[in-house]
DNA sequence: AAAAACTTTCAATAAATTTTGAAAGTTCAG
DNA sequence: CTGAACTTTCAAAATTTATTGAAAGTTTTT
């Protein structure tokens, strides 16, 4: 395989990915081509290689900043911005956790919390498994609330590597 | 807030929450809604609960038997067939982790192995950066296809605990 | 201050996904 | 077998989401 093919082909896996878990496919795309890029590219050569129209190449490229997974380059002396993307994994998957969390979990976790308030007699078994499921859920939250925070904290190279550990030292 | 707002309101939250993940808003909702039922329920009544169709309702019920978080109930002497959710969350997180990796993770390690192999120089800073990007992949993938496995296997009420007491313990 | 170089916005359009519902299929009791 | 009860399918319609591109906005240079 060629190196234009084999790009091709991991700009085009990494955006079928990346629709599998809410992102959008061009997201994806122009991820993929930043984290394969060894420079920086300007806003025109993401349009050029992705055969994608301005407006969505804007937005798309400012959504992944706003995820903190790609930044501005200002080159001294050039008009253009150019851009770049993390390419330790490690750091990018901890930026997505962090993120996620921050956009769903934290957000959850409150309404959790005020629907397993709601009134009713608990021996009515639809009250009671209402809430029953409510407070499940509710101990998983929390439960996966402390356990990222302490992911996104922990060192880069360290998190899963300690995880597997954890679990093998367990089971054997 | 009375049982009817509070299972409306919850329905709809994990519906909306379900998009954020690329699973379809009727999914989520059909789930939600068998969580907090105390019996299992017909097509019909899920069909009339959420005012959904019935291919709608059939098809989304059958994507659930295959995620393996919603079985059929088939009762003594009934025709109908009634449909049940798996209610404790941690086996529902596990189920889903297992699916997804069965989905996605297991079928992008070969992919990844593949396009590692492209052919080039190496001082081509191209060919590098790709091979470096793809390699890193890798090693992430492959840590996470260990460590998913081993939260497979571990028992339900016990991975995230114990998760969490070896961050915090690290970190003290 | 005007033009040039570039970025952002957003209404219109296109594409992708989801939903419907009627028809076809299946199963079973009589 | 036949019909009733129920489930499945799938093409058409509706809805949601993504994309375009031209106009507006901004910043820098002359």
């Amino acid at each position: 395989m060629t190196l234009a093919e084999a790009k091709a082909k991991f700009i085009a896996d990494w955006g079928r990915f990346g629709t599998n878990w809410g992102i959008n496919r061009t997201m994806a795309q122009i991820h993929a081509l930043l984290l394969i890029s060894p420079d920086p590219l300007s806003a025109d050569e993401i349009m050029e290689q992705l055969s994608i129209s301005r407006g969505n190449a804007n937005m798309n490229i400012r959504e992944l900043m706003d995820w903190g997974l790609v930044q501005k380059v200002i080159r001294p002396g050039e008009r253009k911005e150019y851009f770049s993307a993390e390419k330790d994994i490690w750091k990018v998957a901890r930026q997505i956790v962090k993120e996620r969390k921050k956009r769903e979990l934290d957000l959850m976790i409150p309404v959790l919390k005020e629907l397993s308030e709601v009134e009713g007699d608990k021996r009515d078994k639809h009250v009671k498994t209402f809430t029953d499921t409510i407070n499940n859920i509710r101990k998983f939250s929390d439960q996966a609330d402390k356990t990222l925070d302490t992911m996104i904290r922990a060192d880069e190279h360290w998190f899963l590597g300690s995880l597997v550990k954890l679990f093998a030292g367990k089971r054997d």
